[in-house]
DNA sequence: ATTTCAATGTCGCCT
DNA sequence: AGGCGACGTTGAAAT
């Protein structure tokens, strides 16, 4: 860790060899901050997070919430210069044209991690890929009889997730959702049943939203439109992929932590 | 600095007393990840930063990009322990129900920061409110003769941005974007255009999508449905909304980075 | 508390 | 590279 007393010319320096080596930066201080790009933004002083990471991403964390209060996605330029008693960050990023820069009135810690390595894939389980592959697969959790005619078929104004017949011949197009379904979601579906009515004038189609909810308002709209909900357990979905894909589909939250480290035990279900 | 190399239960006793104190918390070094809640994801071995916020917004960040690959975004419940050899860190949130666990195989450092203060505002310009609102005390900039009749006013789909008159009389529907607009943003306005038809079947209503860009495909299916494009420059609402607003606005971006600080010596511009 | 909608959204996938 | 749609979206305003 850098000495925080230092001459600004001197962490400049070193912070910048630090960016040369592809190091991830933390500095710790009071700043205050300016972005100008897609939009702008000044934030006065206050002390903060600082986060420069080797391919030259940039997060400003004020000391509490999810998200960062400026931030740069990547940046080619990155670079830290002494201005006055001042330490400043200067990101440029091109394409959108994008400046952010943080003057630090105050360096309390500095830290260079060099090094870094990170060749893990995240693994993620019930996007909305498998939830519609899941239910593609096993149509009758949206409706017995139902029989899967095609997933993810383009239409005009999209992409049908699972395009269906039901067991009296009737086309059905089946939207997925995840979350909680919304307005956004119903009116996607209601084009895409508008867009198959002009395809096959005549032919009857219906509409299915197939989410494990809908706000009130949706389901008004939904059933104003002559279009139906059916309800989908994404918890029953995930244990039921958790059992068919046994141990290819890995462990629960607890195995799989205490099974992969140096160490095999168990820690007690803290509270 | 904690010394990285003490047992995992010192590292963790310490780190408690860290998060009763209300501080911040960073710590680098080796991890894998399990979150469980709206989703679920397993992430292997690498090198990462974790912040823990006094908030109990936790954050795991790999050596690249912008947004965290696990979070919460902010728990009642944090807490570090010890599982042999290794350090677990385990965030539970309810409501939704949503369980991060961390597991370090390797700490390279951990870094404790109390008493963190920020009590400045973000001043942030022009959202698409600021510009909708410009854009209506100046319909020229979209139109000569155009009336405003009423701002974010609620229809059947949803809330018209501006509504207007032209010259010759015909009601406008406005819809404002402050980005490049897609397909989804003249959906939108034709489901507004629609449904102010029907609410005066008979009376011309022309439709216009006022946005700095437009892509491609969106001006395909804007030309088809009759509606119309205006181009504004955002870049240009905001100049004029600096020299208008003077000083209350606050000057560019190097002016005020160099105003309020502890030194007024600017820097060089550097590349 | 719920719902809606914008976002410097970001990110991955596809053309 | 541009467009498109999902996201553990997040976040704020309005109901």
């Amino acid at each position: 860790m850098l000495e925080p007393s230092r001459p600004p010319a001197d962490l400049a320096r070193e912070l910048n060899e630090a960016l040369r080596r592809r190091a991830l930066i933390l500095v710790l201080g009071r700043c205050r901050v300016a972005y100008e790009g897609r939009s702008a933004s000044r934030l006065g002083e206050g002390d903060r997070l600082v986060v420069v990471k080797p391919d030259g991403a940039v997060l400003v964390h004020r000391p509490t919430g999810y998200s960062p209060v400026n931030w740069q996605p990547d940046s080619k330029v990155v670079a830290f210069a002494p201005s006055g008693d001042s330490l400043v960050l200067r990101s440029v990023r091109e394409r959108p044209r994008e400046v952010l820069e943080v003057v630090f009135t105050r360096v309390d810690a500095a830290l260079v991690a060099e090094g870094m390595e990170d060749p893990a894939e995240l693994v993620m389980y019930l996007d909305e890929r498998e939830l519609r592959d899941y239910l593609a697969r096993h149509p009758e959790l949206i409706e017995p009889g139902l029989r899967v005619v095609s997933v993810e078929r383009p239409v005009g104004p999209g992409v049908v997730d699972i395009l269906a017949v039901d067991s009296r011949g009737r086309t059905v197009v089946v939207e997925v959702k995840r979350a909680t379904a919304g307005r956004e979601a119903v009116l996607q579906l209601a084009r895409y049943v508008e867009a198959l009515r002009r395809l096959n004038p005549g032919a009857p189609v219906r509409g299915v939203l197939a989410a494990p909810g809908i706000t009130r308002q949706a389901l008004e709209l939904l059933n104003s439109l002559g279009l139906e909900f059916r309800r989908v357990s994404v918890e029953r979905v995930y244990e039921e992929l958790r059992r068919r894909g046994g141990g290819a589909r890995g462990p629960g939250l607890l195995g799989f932590l205490s099974g992969g480290g140096a160490s095999g035990s168990s820690r007690g279900g803290s509270g």
